[in-house]
DNA sequence: CTGCATCCCGTGGGATACTG
DNA sequence: CAGTATCCCACGGGATGCAG
């Protein structure tokens, strides 16, 4: 269980990098060129929009395409695999929805419970 | 868009985070203690172990059960919730799975582009 | 315009030791 | 057994400045 080559742990994408998912909302409905991601994506510093749509790229999910002119152009765009991603995503993103009542509900409950715990302590 | 009290930013889970999803999986046929956790989970501190299961507590994800007995047994177990995001996992995964081949197919295709632009401009 | 270089910092996560 | 207490480090991510 959970070893060392597990296909578990080699899962490619890290829905977990702050941009990524954002970055395929972006390129959902067609290409974009790299200003135009910086506008919705407040607040991203160019370096990590590098790095985050370099790592994109290398995972086969979206393509880059670099027109020689000038002022330099670029345009990114996803693939048929980001599609796929991005489809998984937003399956994730309508359970988190669906859900997020019922998990504030929890952390209020656990804020309560210790707050009770510590009442009693100090009585 | 991705304002700032956008519901996606409050997704509740952190599937990122690195022990959470495999502790899900531990718990999904049944209650386990903690050093039952322990043993599946090779090389994950107990401080770590702690700090993912109270988080996962904290959302309602798992319960905490401690019986108070020498020596002192608490049992961990999943709610309908963590069950529901442990289905939402087991997707991610299928996915991930499925699409592997061609991730790394996509990985290898980049080193190889980035091997032939480096013999480009060498030569 | 599209990035790369550099510097910096918070935090997730690990090692180790100790306690009720 | 089930944690807590400390210390520590790598790294993701941000700020700023420069370049082709």
């Amino acid at each position: 269980m959970f070893a060392e080559g597990c296909p578990s742990s080699a899962v490619p994408i890290r829905i977990g990098e702050k941009w990524a998912g954002m970055v395929l909302v972006c390129l959902a409905d067609g290409p974009r060129r790299f200003s135009e991601l910086k506008v919705p994506l407040r607040g991203v510093t160019p370096k990590v929009l590098t790095e985050t749509l370099r790592a994109l790229e290398r995972d086969g999910m979206i393509t880059r395409t670099a027109y020689d002119e000038m002022p330099p152009r670029v345009e990114y765009a996803l693939t048929d695999l980001g599609r796929s991603l991005f489809a998984m995503m937003h399956a994730c993103r309508e359970w988190a929805e669906a859900n997020l009542p019922d998990v504030l509900a929890a952390r209020e409950a656990y804020l309560d419970a210790q707050a009770e715990a510590r009442t009693r302590d100090a009585g």
